[in-house]
DNA sequence: AGCCTTATTGCGAACCATTCGCAATAAGAA
DNA sequence: TTCTTATTGCGAATGGTTCGCAATAAGGCT
């Protein structure tokens, strides 16, 4: 949805203004995950006067805000941007194909009561990345 | 021990240097884990021409060779770098008390073997990162 | 509808960690 | 000891990200 945008940011005291507007349709239209480059080159799309440090602005908020979130899959790799969802981050870097997967699944779930019941420690979010050969890649 | 560098490097068919001997040192006694910088810091304390470009260089090689590893706790943090463990990665960071656990369970194992299992990707390497509060600083 | 306030933009310059180019140096083999 | 060449040190270059500030436009108010 559009509105989600217009509502996060009118309850956050912030204005829906249209370099926002296109950030997001961008980062929310987006089948994988898109470096701050790749979302400026796609905003330029819809606005060729779309600008670098205002996407940079706009995806900085947004994470703030809880809309999206900041990958790290690597130092060798730029950071890339998601919109956010509400499981935990579960990313599969294939070496092959270079394919980034989403995998969510309860396993976050055991590893955040594993981590509270036996070691107490609160985990808020968890992140795991693993790299590694995807089916169709490892035969 | 300081041999392991010397015997990790003639067998890749690298030279045991000064610089390379200053780094590992400062890295192999390090309590936590440092940024580029802060290697380089330590390094000067030893050896007062140390040499940025040349640390980096160190902490690349060492890390190709397996001695080392870099570490990406997100991007708002800088990179920071440790000796390497033979176990998979996996770090609390705690948002009380800033400090960064180290923590190495069969927890791993059982992500490796779920994904293996169940979807058929082989993971070589697995990160997880977990930030939240630890048992002193979540009363 | 038009005005006013001030958040946001666009632009380029600044930043900062990291990397590079290259001449000088020093490891390690002979 | 000499010779080869990997490695260093230096400063300059790079590249992603942020900043400063004047110009612009959102959205509340009348």
């Amino acid at each position: 949805m559009d509105d989600l945008l217009g509502a996060v940011l009118r309850e956050s005291g912030h204005r829906l203004t249209g370099p926002r507007r296109t950030v997001w349709q961008v980062l929310y239209t987006a089948a994988e995950h898109l470096t701050a480059e790749q979302v400026t080159e796609r905003a330029r799309a819809a606005d060729p006067g779309a600008n670098r440090a205002s996407v940079y602005r706009s995806l900085s908020l947004f994470a703030e805000l809880g809309l999206a979130r900041e990958l790290n899959l690597g130092a060798d790799h730029p950071t890339r941007w998601e919109t956010a969802h509400d499981d935990d981050q579960f990313h599969l870097v294939c070496e092959g194909c270079e394919k980034v997967v989403h995998h969510a699944g309860r396993l976050v779930e055991e590893v955040r009561s594993h981590l509270l019941r036996g070691h107490g420690f609160a985990a808020r979010r968890v992140e795991l990345h693993v790299s590694g050969r995807c089916a169709r890649c490892s035969s």
